[in-house]
DNA sequence: ATTAGCACTCAACGATTAAGAGTGCTAACA
DNA sequence: TGTTAGCACTCTTAATCGTTGAGTGCTAAT
């Protein structure tokens, strides 16, 4: 248990640390105003802090780094939340909110984009991803004699396209035929539950009316791989290269090994997704408290964003454990909730 | 003018240190095999060609470096484009481009990936731009009473989509008779003449049709929106972070600027396309031959591919100027001839 | 309980030195 | 005349060695 001097000591050190991004000796923290303590006394309490596994030192005769459990404990008892943005940032948050939005990706990346240079880190935006989407319109273009685009609209205006071709022996009104029948059969259907009706309901009655029953499932795949490319929600990145800006990680291995997984936009979303289940609506893991490897040294923040409580996508923020927690969660906070009522808005109509 | 002899001393030198990144010395040179050349005669030759400016010192008593014109020279005159690819490349280049393709974009990625993970630095793809598209169809799908997801598909089966919202007082059925008369009027338009040809022919027609002629005309600037997103084509990078695993990038500055600007599609995009209009089908720029700033310590390796002998994108390579010219340039002409072939297949159906 | 004082530790920095790679030049040689 | 061996010279790189200074831990005094 700490001591309400200890807290207040913990909290300081964390502060400088973030801010200088070098150990932490006892005599700034004496100095720095209003502590009426000598350099001595906490010394003494750096030693106590250090004992608990609150505080490290890189070596004998540096000053003192919070450890991982030292920032859990700010994260968790020492933070306050207050207004920690400054008042232009909100405006222009405001503003990208307020702006007449046609286009909910645009916002996505607007919101990625924003993160990453308020706070000088890598931010990920996963576009929101609605379960309850139905079907709203199955539509075939066709290019020539044996293929065509063929459209998924879904409810909510999301588009997902492919170009399908079929064997010469199929004449296109066939293909067309299919088409009708499953916009019959299948508008109004959750884009989840898409697959298993095909393939309980519809599949056989399909084979039955096409000659071919192979040609047809191959079609209805073809038709489900668009409908599943829908699943995985969009990702956006947003200064990606504010990596480099941080001291941790002028290691060039280091830093390759965050950027590369960056690259690898499913594999991000994929965590992005697991977090978000796992934990809250806000979550935040400190360096080994990530599962994956790559980011033992990194601190990943994420907020989900809902329509009526239900989470539809994440928004978050990849940066070294030597983190503004206070700022990135404030800022994340906010905009979780624009974009809670911005998806809202849209997705209500 | 340079001798046989400078000739190949300057090839072994540019060779020698593309693999190595070390400034190369006389001896190195001397001994390696077929040149029955002494240091001594190595070194008159190489203080000839670093005075007509092929070669730089980092400092006296260092090796030899080729300068930018060293490279230019090299890449002229002495690059022999024998078959530098290994087998194994080749085979899965051509699995690639073997394997069923239903979407363009796959192989675009696809291409950037390999093209990346063979040569080990930064790969491009312009995706194809095709201005002679036409329109193939253009369809509406209503998501609620105001408001619609625009679709344009073109006679490549490119499809673009915006979801448009109409003011309360213009019923959908206006609308809808709209993009009827629309589709009507332009399919089979170039996507290039599109913009004129509304303005032109359609817009006044649509205005008496409709009561309110600023409402036809924020509908038809929509449209107008969707069709020129198309006109950029779509942009696919590949190991962008290899970047990282060259020395001369391991100065985080040099790496950040680079990397930042790869994480402007809009401005990589027009580099690419400016590229591919300036010079010919196979484009070198060696260092400050680029004329982007950022570019100043690379290389821009590009190549287009074509329909038909127009080109409708581009592929292309960033690297240090330090780089394995004939292998990149192997690589690109060999994948885009495999692009042309397969985008002229595809686009004509 | 707090703090002043002091001895001690250790990274960081700079200067000095040694090693080694590579050059340019000269003189000898074919 | 072109080539080469030899040698003195240059300059980077790495290693060594004090020196400095920040910061600690401990003790004794308040």
């Amino acid at each position: 248990m700490l001591s309400e001097r200890q807290k207040m000591i913990l909290r300081m050190i964390v502060e400088d640390y973030v801010q200088s991004a070098e150990p932490v000796g006892s005599r700034s923290i004496s100095k720095q105003g209003d502590t009426g303590l000598s350099a001595a006394t906490i010394r003494n309490e750096m030693a106590d802090l250090e004992e608990q596994g609150y505080l490290e030192q890189p070596h004998t005769s540096a000053g003192r780094v919070p450890s991982q459990q030292g920032y859990r404990y700010y994260v968790d008892h020492l933070l306050q939340l207050g207004e920690r943005l400054r008042p232009e940032e909100i405006s222009k948050m405001k503003a990208l909110f307020s702006e007449r939005v046609d286009e909910i990706e645009k916002v996505a990346q607007q919101t990625a984009l924003y993160l990453s240079t308020f706070t000088q880190y890598t931010a990920v935006v996963l576009g929101p991803q609605v379960y309850e989407n139905t079907l709203r319109s199955l539509q075939m273009v066709p290019i020539n004699e044996h293929s065509a685009v063929l459209l998924v609209v879904t409810s909510t205006g999301q588009v997902q396209n492919k170009t399908v071709s079929f064997p010469e022996d199929i004449p296109l009104s066939q293909v067309e035929k299919l088409v009708r029948f499953l916009n019959e059969k299948l508008v109004g259907t959750p884009v989840y539950q898409m697959r298993s009706r095909i393939f309980e309901e519809i599949s056989h009655e399909v084979a039955r009316q096409m000659r071919d029953f192979e040609e047809a499932q191959r079609i209805l795949d073809q038709l489900l791989a668009v409908i599943s490319a829908e699943k995985d929600g969009k990702l956006f990145l947003g200064g990606t290269t504010n990596m480099l800006l941080q001291p941790e990680f002028h290691n060039v291995e280091k830093a390759k090994s965050v950027l590369s997984w960056l690259e690898h936009h499913d594999l991000v979303s994929r965590a992005l997704m697991q977090e978000s289940k796992a934990r809250g609506p806000l979550s935040v893991r400190i360096g080994g408290e990530n599962e994956l490897s790559t980011l033992q040294d990194c601190s990943l923040v994420t907020a989900t964003y809902q329509i009526g409580g239900d989470p539809v996508g994440v928004i978050g923020i990849i940066g070294p454990t030597r983190m503004e927690y206070g700022r990135v969660i404030g800022m994340l906070d906010y905009l979780s909730k624009e974009m809670s009522h911005l998806v809202t808005k849209w997705y209500s109509g």
